[in-house]
DNA sequence: CAGTTGTCTAGTGAGTTGCTCAAGATTTAG
DNA sequence: CTAAATCTTGAGCAACTCACTAGACAACTG
């Protein structure tokens, strides 16, 4: 019941791209040296981004990756789900990516507990990071003390 | 951010442990065939649930397993824990095995948006499942129709 | 004692994660 | 035009985890 590191990057990578919003580019090393990320691996999450219509970038010499969509109108959801695939805890809940279960014996039958429980925990889980946007993600400050 | 076949295969187990609770034990095999789950590796799980304190086995002839705590005391939170260890998706906003993110930049500063946002979604994690008793779990019906 | 069951430890093949490397494409500076 | 700096692509790899298997052993029953 993980986030894998390549979700947890791109996300922190995302909170330096917004930053410059707007403004000037940034080198993938920029990015990876602010957040101590390995170059060659935050390489292949930005891409992934990019593919996803997030990013855009520029080769050559003044070149570099920088955020085309607002971050309003991006969710941790949609990155987590770019990156690390369905949020769902077991398939057959997936709303992105359903799949009947193949051992189950309650599969066949009209209620699966399993698919009850764990589609309350998918919904909660959908409902946190589906409307947690990029922007409210990057303005936090901690609300409790010490 | 996937369970385990593991905490699968435990839930379902306790599912038929459920049904006999209080009367007559089950063997592994048993077990096995209505909940078509690998013999060997379903023991595995049972074991892990007894060295929990859930369930007592016999050995022998009569032997078998069965549950000796009340399925209002038992929470799918408590199973999955024991099977697949901590709820959260990373461990720097985990309440049962904390650990402070080594690489990232924001765990010297007073606030980590990811922490923040990670926090959330644990805490509605565990708010689903450690209330989400095994007798409830047992008695689903699905209220939804089609 | 013999047979049936649970107990324990270790191993294993397949797949995933996290990361590295090398060769190529594109852009800009000079 | 050339060279340097950057992104792009794809392959590779060590370590780990997952799902499962095997086998020796302990305990219980009749």
């Amino acid at each position: 019941m993980k986030f894998s590191k390549k979700s947890e990057y791109g996300l922190r990578a995302l909170l330096e791209l917004c930053e410059t919003y707007g403004g000037r580019v940034l080198q993938r090393h920029e990015i990876a040296e602010r957040q101590n990320i390995p170059v060659e691996f935050l390489e292949q999450i930005l891409l992934a981004l990019k593919r996803a219509g997030l990013l855009a970038s520029r080769r050559g010499i003044r070149g570099g990756y920088s955020l085309i969509k607002s971050p309003e109108e991006i969710t941790l959801g949609q990155v987590i789900r770019i990156l690390d695939g369905p949020l769902a805890p077991i398939s057959c809940v997936s709303k992105t990516a359903y799949q009947k279960c193949a051992d189950c014996p309650y599969a066949a039958k009209p209620s699966c507990p399993l698919q009850q429980a764990m589609g309350e925990v998918r919904d909660a889980i959908a409902n946190i990071l589906d409307h947690y946007t990029l922007s409210r993600f990057a303005h936090t400050q901690l609300a409790e003390g010490s």
